[in-house]
DNA sequence: GGCGCCCCTTGACTTTGGTCAGGGTCAAAA
DNA sequence: TTTTGACCCTGACCAAAGTCAAGGGGCGCC
């Protein structure tokens, strides 16, 4: 589950021979890793010996699909990467229901607004796909902020961004009926801007569902409606014949 | 509509004589003035000369209703403190109508955001009441965040609460119906957590309609409901009779 | 094969929020 | 005084999403 050689050494030096230390289920290992890791918008151009330092304080964890990483209210002292597998972090209702806040994919991060501010998750976190993770530390990560004031402020446009991310949600979900937001989404798999395109369903459809906030059942008419629109969907994999005509509607009026 | 000795003088040190320059329309000046500006969780505990260096590069703005501070698209090299009265932050739908993504009211900051990742404003900004604000330039904030990394460690909290807020807040669009939003937005006007509470609505229905997420139609139907359950509004000014019954109503099924 | 489970879809019905139109109140302007 | 405009409420109607119930298809397992 560890690196041989340290509690996790992703980023061997360069002049480094020892051997890569597999990591279970995850194809990616040292320096492939290392560049995931620096991929990560959270860490882009951060310099080589300094991630090494917060990894070689982090734990890689792999765990199975419903494995429940954190409660709402648990301590706060870690935050997590996802290599590989997915996330989701949801609230309960009171009614026990379970509404899904975000679902994270490779590669991505989670629990760091949680660690930094109030040292309390507020959502829970349960893997939904076999999951490859790494668990950095907080003592580790404040360190390698200040350690390199290049860091705080590469951090800080990356929450930056995500603060754009999660407003322009917010008006999506006041301004748009669900079928435009069930739309863009699937608009947002493909890069392609005219044509046909064919995407398929990073998750099933009752986290789909939960995710443009509406149910499951609604999620199926939607798709039943797009059909007419030329959004043909079957198993996951989803067809939409003319991806410019789609984005014209999706910008038409809510109405 | 700027301090007589400098670009913005608000930080006079301890043992400063000159008097303060008033700014408009906005009662604190000088010292008063600057324990408003460190308490913006922001600054919260920044060193006194290092604000004072920060505000030496920023301008006071006097500012009437309606003033369009910028619009979507607009290049983002500076962001506001507001200081006095009211900011709308906005967007238009296509077909022309507006749906309100914050409303910034004394004392807290908007922009950061865009001005950190993008360098672009995603959204319109209009005063929508009379309001004095400190435009903080991104050189003299970058300046001040590289001289101090605690500056930069306290903004990733403070963004991180944020973050926090708005993420519940989608949670709450989600799975909410309307009349809990309403009535949370409410409760979130009052300290008290048993018995009567007598709150004002901080701008007009319109505005909070759209906060909510409904149309001003649909509000005002809501409010009827809630008059039932112990909400009476007049004008807006609202009276709660039961704040802790109001609270297990909104806390209970979204159903 | 037969069974149960999971995921998804469909139909019938109910509830609710949007839309449109009408009207009321109040205060400032003409 | 009347007029105007800002703000708010209400009713009638409609479209759409939620709810409840039923059922289909795929898949692993005994």
């Amino acid at each position: 589950m560890s690196c041989p050689c340290r509690p996790l050494c992703l980023v061997p030096k360069p002049n480094c021979s020892k051997p890569d230390g597999p990591l279970p289920r995850h194809r990616a290992t040292g320096p492939a890793l290392a560049r995931q890791v620096m991929a990560l918008p959270l860490f882009d151009g951060l310099e080589h010996d300094v991630l090494e330092r917060l990894m070689a304080d982090s734990t890689a964890l792999a765990c199975d699909r419903r494995t429940l990483l954190f409660s709402a209210g648990a301590a706060a002292d870690s935050f997590y990467i996802v290599l590989d597998g997915q996330v989701k972090l949801f609230a309960l209702t009171p009614d026990g229901r379970e509404s899904i806040v975000e679902v994270f994919t490779p590669v991505s991060s989670f629990g760091e607004a949680a660690m930094l501010s109030m040292g309390i998750f507020p959502l829970h976190a349960e893997v939904i796909e076999d999951a490859t993770l790494i668990k950095v530390g907080r003592r580790a990560f404040i360190t390698t902020l200040q350690s390199d004031r290049a860091v705080a402020y590469r951090m800080l446009a990356s929450l930056c961004r995500w603060h754009q991310r999660l407003s322009s949600e917010i008006r999506h979900l006041k301004e748009q009926p669900p079928w435009q937001r069930v739309a863009e989404f699937l608009l947002a798999l493909t890069d392609a801007q005219v044509g046909e395109a064919l995407v398929s369903l990073p998750f099933n459809k009752e986290i789909l569902a939960s995710r443009v906030g509406i149910r499951r059942e609604s999620l199926s008419r939607v798709l039943a409606r797009l059909r007419d629109m030329g959004v043909r969907t079957e198993g996951n994999s989803v067809r939409i014949d003319d991806v410019r005509s789609l984005r014209r509607l999706c910008a038409e009026t809510g109405h």
